[in-house]
DNA sequence: TTCGATTTGTTCGTATGTATT
DNA sequence: TAATACATACGAACAAATCGA
């Protein structure tokens, strides 16, 4: 017998590739939200008219991409930006003596603008595209250390405004996925030192000509679409950006 | 019948474990060398008494560490330090245009020394331990960009001396690698932004106080084994540090 | 508390495809 | 061409964790 999936058209070799694309673009429609568990891998399989084992190699890299999460017993789940695990892997300032603290945030400025240059080209938009931007300060420790520059594009989230996002409950990637199902799965991050500018520095509570970590960050999503563009300055008296390549573990 | 491996001593639970860890075993051995190939997957589950899916699932993992290689109709060979693949893993300066471009080194100072407070906490050894500290100098479009100041332990690296190091072929972890069976598999760094000291700053080619982006970088081997301890000081004036957890791909 | 159903985790075995030498 | 080695796909059995009856 053919299987149901080899018959269909066009497939990227690999059967099991094939699956993961379709459970992936399954994942981009919504079709299971953040938190929910995906059909068992039994199901799955009678689904797509292919071995269990093929199921198993397609989620298998999903799961090393931290974008499903395997629980045995319990099931395979939509990973969600709740986690201890998942937030220590988007946010990686620590101390320097090695601690690690989440930051209490607050909101300093919230504003409908429209695409800058640089905006445009990382968000993969035309310029003048509108746009939200947000301002935010990261404290450890009860002191201010992170100075955050957000840009969104508007038509991501629709009904956007400053309440909703003052008054989240998790992180900011943790209201993207649970209230308009954008969901981060990857950043990628420039670094490079500069001195403080005059109104940074004021936010930052040291003197303006400092040394100051700048950290411009895409944030991605399924198929590598950019979701935000973030500049983030960094007053590393005190703390330090940990890149702590593959201390992921537990695989 | 009882698997040899399945009746021998403790097992840390999953069979693939045992197997991943006495493969591990070898390898920090040096019983195959860098480039070589270890035993194919059939003769490996003839040898330790298992299946060859076992054996492939203790290789996956050793394979997504990037230790080990596999090559369809090959065989699986031990990673080295000089290929193009993983030069990039270990050295995340890139343009600001995005040019990623390998560096010109040149050898500033080799003095046989003694491990400062610093240098021991880092690589796990006692105060006062006898070490090699080498100065390096990386250029990119031919200006100096980078300055690295690098701690080994002496005892790792038993005749090295200035000629053998200024003298090598590729990047100093594939001398490590190929001359005293050193393997680095893993990097922990920790950056954080400063202003140039005058010396620094006379090798840069830039000025006292200017912004730098300093490095704090423990090389690993096997078992997380530090061998290595550098500090990197960087001009970020046209170069920046890319962190781009996840794009390695291929997988 | 116990039991059984469900789900993932591990291990085995086999067959066939594809790349290399 | 033939032999070798990894890659893919299938199937089966049992272990371990979870959860609800």
């Amino acid at each position: 017998m053919i299987g149901t999936l080899a018959a269909g058209a066009l497939a990227p070799h690999p059967l099991y590739k094939e699956v993961k694309s379709r459970i992936t673009r399954d994942l981009a429609a919504g079709v299971w939200k953040p938190g929910e568990p995906i059909p068992s891998e039994a199901r799955l399989a009678r689904g797509f008219g292919v071995s269990i084992g093929t199921i198993r190699k397609a989620i298998d890299e999903l799961v090393a991409e931290r974008i499903l999460l395997r629980q045995q017993g319990r099931g395979t789940f939509v990973a969600t930006h709740s986690e201890d695990r998942t937030l220590f892997y988007f946010f990686h300032i620590v101390g320097k003596d090695g601690s690690r603290e989440l930051p209490m945030t607050e909101m300093l400025s919230f504003r409908k603008t429209t695409a800058r240059k640089e905006d445009a080209t990382r968000l993969a938009i035309a310029p003048g595209t509108p746009t939200l931007r947000i301002q935010n300060l990261l404290k450890l420790g009860g002191k201010p250390v992170v100075f955050d520059d957000i840009v969104v594009p508007g038509a991501l989230f629709p009904d956007l405004d400053e309440h909703t996002f003052a008054g989240r409950d998790g992180t900011i990637y943790g209201l993207y996925q649970a209230r308009y199902g954008i969901n981060v799965i990857r950043i990628s991050e420039r670094l490079s030192s500069a001195l403080a500018t005059g109104t940074v520095a004021a936010r930052l509570a040291i003197e303006a000509g400092a040394p100051v970590l700048v950290i411009k960050r895409v944030a991605l999503s399924y198929n590598d679409t950019p979701v935000e563009y973030r500049v983030s300055t960094v007053n590393t008296a005190a703390h330090e950006y940990l890149s702590d390549l593959w201390k992921t573990e537990g695989r």
